[in-house]
DNA sequence: CAGCACCATGTTGACGTGAACATCGGCTCG
DNA sequence: CGAGCCGATGTTCACGTCAACATGGTGCTG
């Protein structure tokens, strides 16, 4: 900076001042420290800058993977509106849920250069991290299971899983089985209950759901179980990989989709349209998760003095052809 | 850290000593110091430490976008191995390809705090944006075109695609047809350049080939048209999105997969071996390329003296049910 | 026992920036 | 025409850390 300066034949005070912009500089005076920063090819030192202000204008995102579709969306949500805002985003990966990722996390994350995290997590682990969360940091979790502790942004699974199974019933389906997630996924526990509760409301006693692992593996298996049964005429997948298993499993088996059995996603792919056929499914909107949790940690940034509070963000029934009326049931 | 120092009788310096875990310090007053910052909740300021050390111990990813299954894939290698190095990653997304976008990728860039940067771009992009990459700043690109003026971590595309062509001209097609990736694409030319010479190299004239976009709607798109065509017996898609777009159409006009026409795909999604049939593919080994990224950026931030090099990664094809034998020709 | 090496710890200063305050000159207004 | 004000610019200092050097004490060697 001193270099630029001199050179522009100003005080180092007033090349800051036109690297922020500040309005009280002459246009001239203006002009000449831009060329020079040109000349020179200034860049302006971040960790000074950080140092001087206490802020880091960035935002570290705590995941475990970005494997899935979900995650990978809203990763790509966030930092989109992260950037509109002019802040950075640091992922921070968490392998296992190991005490010793979960501390290597911490350990990273506490010398990080960060002014917030959000976190997407599944809940059981967030009981293990909370602890080692370095306080007075502003946290916003997304899909995930607190108390009044942290600001959430909330996917409405259960309403997605009621549509879901709400649809099938409209379609005459007497009995709606269920392939869930894994069950220490909060997001897949609370599909399985919504969907065993919507059941109850219509007076059918739920069967026992299939605990898949999202993956198209475990649809395909619980698809081949599932298949052979000839009452079984309408699952609801809690995820569009293993709705794509099961059709696999289904196909395989010779039972028609939807003539013989109607099928429900979860999540709506990017591909999901082009299964074969076309799947009926929950779409979420992950651009708005990535732009609340956003909107709300910068919020906890800036003001210090943000109360905790949840937000729930709809889900909406994609109707495509997995889906049929039931076939007229023998009186 | 001075609170620490006088919380724990020591100097600042034997702190500094302590959290950097130097040698030259008596055991016990290396726990008395622990125990202070952990008394006080401790955090070292990586802002000044990034401001005396000159390091920030933190890689840049540019990028398009994140919602391509290889982007996604890439960045997760890449994250997962930055951390094994104890480095964090900072993304910089890239909108659009306006000059804008890329200039306000630069400010960004040039004022984000970075010990060097991987960019996963598309190669006619780069063109514009190299101008404004801060000189002195490590760079490595992966999957995209350059002189020697970077150093590159490739996939072996025209392997993959030659891998798949071969493939299907050994089960006795006469012909391949390509639905490609868009021209704007760097991949997506070598691939169809690759298809294009392997054919020739069988002495058969390639005919034009078919420019998706990369989604599943692009390749339906050319399935319609493909599919109504009696002579294509072999198709061969530049990614596993437009291959299943294809197979859809080909399902709707009836023409069986692959018992009429084989399809090959290329990117091996997860979901792949669950398409219906089962999608023969070309698998890239995405976790090899951000290993190699990282690798290679960090010899180049520690050392400032590397060499620009070219590093090939192999691609393996996957036979799964997509493909089969052509079905002998009249004669 | 003198001399010296070595270890634990302390002191000093500089990294680059921007807020707060200081200064200086010109312009307005009574 | 002088007082006061305002805008442009300069000066000083502190942000938290760590390298380099300084200090003082202990123990070993000849």
């Amino acid at each position: 900076m001193m270099d630029v300066a001199q050179h522009a034949g100003v005080s180092g005070q007033t090349v800051s001042r036109v690297s922020n912009g500040h309005s009280n500089v002459d246009p001239a005076t203006r002009q000449r420290v831009i060329d020079s920063m040109r000349a020179l090819g200034y860049r302006p030192n971040s960790a000074a800058r950080a140092l001087r202000l206490g802020r880091f204008r960035t935002i570290g995102v705590i995941m475990f993977t970005l494997r899935t579709f979900g995650n990978m969306r809203t990763l790509d949500a966030i930092v989109t509106e992260a950037a509109r805002a002019d802040y950075s985003v640091t992922l921070l990966p968490v392998r296992a849920a190991t005490m010793d990722q979960v501390s290597g996390a911490y350990s990273r994350l506490s010398e990080a250069a960060l002014d917030g995290v959000i976190i997407i997590f599944e809940a059981d682990l967030l009981d293990e991290a909370k602890f080692t969360l370095p306080p007075g940091l502003p946290v916003v979790l997304i899909d995930s299971d607190t108390g009044d502790e942290y600001t959430v942004v909330d996917t409405d699974q259960a309403d997605g899983a009621r549509q879901a199974t709400e649809h099938l019933l409209g379609l005459g389906h007497r009995q709606v089985w269920h392939i869930a997630g894994p069950e220490s996924s909060f997001a897949a526990v609370r599909r399985a209950e919504s969907w065993r509760r919507t059941l109850r409301e219509h007076g059918i006693e739920p069967p026992a759901a299939l605990h898949g692992d999202w993956s198209t593996e475990s649809g395909y298996r619980h698809g081949r179980t599932l298949g052979r049964r000839e009452d079984v005429t309408a699952i609801f997948a809690a995820n569009d990989q293993m709705a794509l298993g099961l059709m696999r499993a289904l196909h395989e088996l010779g039972r028609d989709v939807p003539g013989d059995i109607s099928v429900v996603g979860f999540d709506d792919l990017e591909e999901a349209h082009s299964f074969w056929p076309p799947l009926t499914t929950i779409r979420q909107d992950f651009d708005e998760v990535g732009h609340q949790a956003i909107r709300k940690l910068l919020a906890k940034v800036h003001s210090e003095q943000e109360e905790n509070e949840k937000i729930i963000v709809p889900t909406r029934l994609i109707i495509r052809e997995s889906t049929a009326p039931a076939k007229a049931a023998a009186p």
